[in-house]
RNA sequence: GGAGAGAUGACCGAGUGGUCGAAGGUGCACGAUUGGAAAUCGUGUGUGUCGAAAGGCACCGCGGGUUCGAAUCCCGCUCUCUCCGCCA
């Protein structure tokens, strides 16, 4: 959520980025009608208020009264301005809903230093680090190498679960678990402490982060209960604070959680069907961040260098790109994609994303910072940051494919052989077909 | 799933219709005292919202109701604890 005072106090500034800079022209109406409802919300309550002060000064001195008669004309009195405070109140909650409700649409706003462009196209590359590899052969996308090992069955997870799902097997999925553990241990050394969050929430979690009310057809969720499949670690972690007000000494708070992710995937129908780029559910590593508003935008660059060691421990060729301001998503302010590359498909393959939401989920969550030290700070909100420490199947698509040798084995990269029973090539592992 | 008990500020705990945003204690902060500390004494110590300010309003698990007036009464819900059942 954006700042309400912000949208009040210099409404044109706000419109004019929506329109300019986001192309956003719903969130303009949107802010629009925003600003229309606040102006109503104030007016019902400055009167509601005005009458509730009256009523508590009469109320009192009807319980001090002790002459009968002045007492009952007194209630009698009261009981209009009861009826009129209930009629106040009844209007000023209804305003009050259509206020939130606006206002949960309206996406954050852009940091000054991202680029206005309307797509990705307007992108910027900000730098490459790495060499693509240089192959004396053709080589494999990750289902052919996979099948050819026999380390992932696309049939059998068609079968069991629908299209989307596969099933990882011996060194593949070996090969998963070891990265998965590896990145952890890489996080926690840069100073991230590690959660094991629930993978199910309640519905306030997904306002918290953004997720929702705009975005809840990406996401599963149980018909009976109030329990949403988590679409990533950020959900559960960002909200381990919600509600709470931290102490000011103890920022920045530092989290790396796995866990896995879930997503219908209705927006991208039919997109990425093949291989194990896209599916319903997937692992990954997220870091979570929590700090003072002034070290958010360097936060920000720490985070996207602590994802970016996992890439160069792995020794892939990736690049990192900075999005543009209609590339950038609802809640971030300031966003920048790692892509890595995959010989095989022969695509830069998004595996992590790294946001700065400045205040915007801290607004929607209410996790704020006070110092316990000074008595007269006031609570402030905590800036959120986020960043993927990576995304599992991308990864280790991009294993396979840059890995790959020409008899179809793949070499195992050396950080990870401690994990993998200090094996160095992935072979044929005699699966029973 | 069945039965019972409970939910008040950072924490403990009082409060069963009126000056209660909430006694008392602990903790914490500042000050006094001290060579320094402990002990002691004093002062202070929630959040949100509206307002230029003065100040107002709201909040005692959450939501509704009764009343001129609700932390206190009524209804619904959630959560926690104990016992039983079941289970990884």
């Amino acid at each position: 959520m954006i700042d309400p005072k912000i949208l009040r106090e210099r409404p044109e500034e706000v419109l004019t980025i929506y329109r300019e800079r986001l192309f956003d022209e719903a969130a303009v109406t949107t802010a629009q009608e925003v600003l229309k409802v606040d102006t109503e919300r104030r007016r019902l309550l400055n009167a509601a208020d005005e009458l509730k002060a009256k009523r508590n000064a009469a109320s009192q001195g009807i319980g001090r009264e002790k002459d009968e008669a002045k007492r009952a004309a007194a209630i009698k009195e009261m009981e209009g301005v009861k009826a009129e405070i209930a009629a106040l109140d009844e209007k000023l909650a209804t305003v009050e809903v259509e206020f939130e409700r606006l206002m949960l649409q309206l996406p954050n706003l852009p940091a000054e230093n991202v680029p206005t462009g309307k797509s990705d196209a307007q992108n910027i590359v900000t730098r490459e680090h790495g060499e693509k590899r240089r192959f004396d052969f053709q080589p494999k996308p990750h289902w052919e190498i996979g099948e050819g090992l026999g380390i992932i069955d696309f049939e059998r997870g068609v079968k069991i679960s629908g299209t989307r799902f596969y099933v990882l097997k011996g060194a593949g999925a070996r090969l998963q678990r070891a990265l998965i553990a590896w990145m952890i241990d890489v996080h926690v050394e840069q100073g991230y402490t590690e959660i094991y969050p629930p993978y199910m929430v309640k519905q306030a979690c997904l306002f918290g982060t953004g997720n929702l009310p705009k975005f809840g057809d990406n996401l599963y969720r149980d018909a009976e209960e109030d329990f949403y499949f988590i679409p990533t670690a950020e959900v559960p972690v960002t909200n381990l604070y919600r509600d709470e007000i931290l102490d000011a000494e103890s920022l920045p708070v530092k989290h790396v959680a796995f866990s896995a992710c879930f997503r219908r995937e209705k927006m991208a129908a039919g997109r990425d069907t093949r291989g194990m780029k896209r599916g319903h559910q997937f692992d990954k590593v997220e870091m979570v961040k929590f700090v003072h508003p002034s070290e958010s935008a360097a936060a920000l660059q720490q985070l996207l260098a602590d994802a970016e060691a996992i890439l160069k421990g792995l020794e892939l060729p990736y690049r990192v790109v900075k999005m543009c301001t209609g590339d950038l998503s609802f809640a971030a302010c300031e966003k920048y994609d790692l892509e890595v590359f995959a010989p095989g498909c022969d695509e830069w393959l998004e595996v992590s994303s790294c946001s700065n939401f400045g205040d915007f989920q801290a607004r929607r969550a209410q996790i704020r910072f006070k110092s316990s030290k000074d008595k007269k700070d006031k609570p402030r909100h905590v800036h959120t940051l986020n960043g993927s420490g990576l995304a599992l199947p991308r990864t280790v698509i991009a294993v396979l494919e840059n890995y790959q040798q020409p008899d179809g084995t793949v070499r195992v990269p050396s950080v990870l052989r401690p994990y993998m029973g200090g094996a160095e090539v992935i072979r044929k592992d005699g699966s029973p077909r």
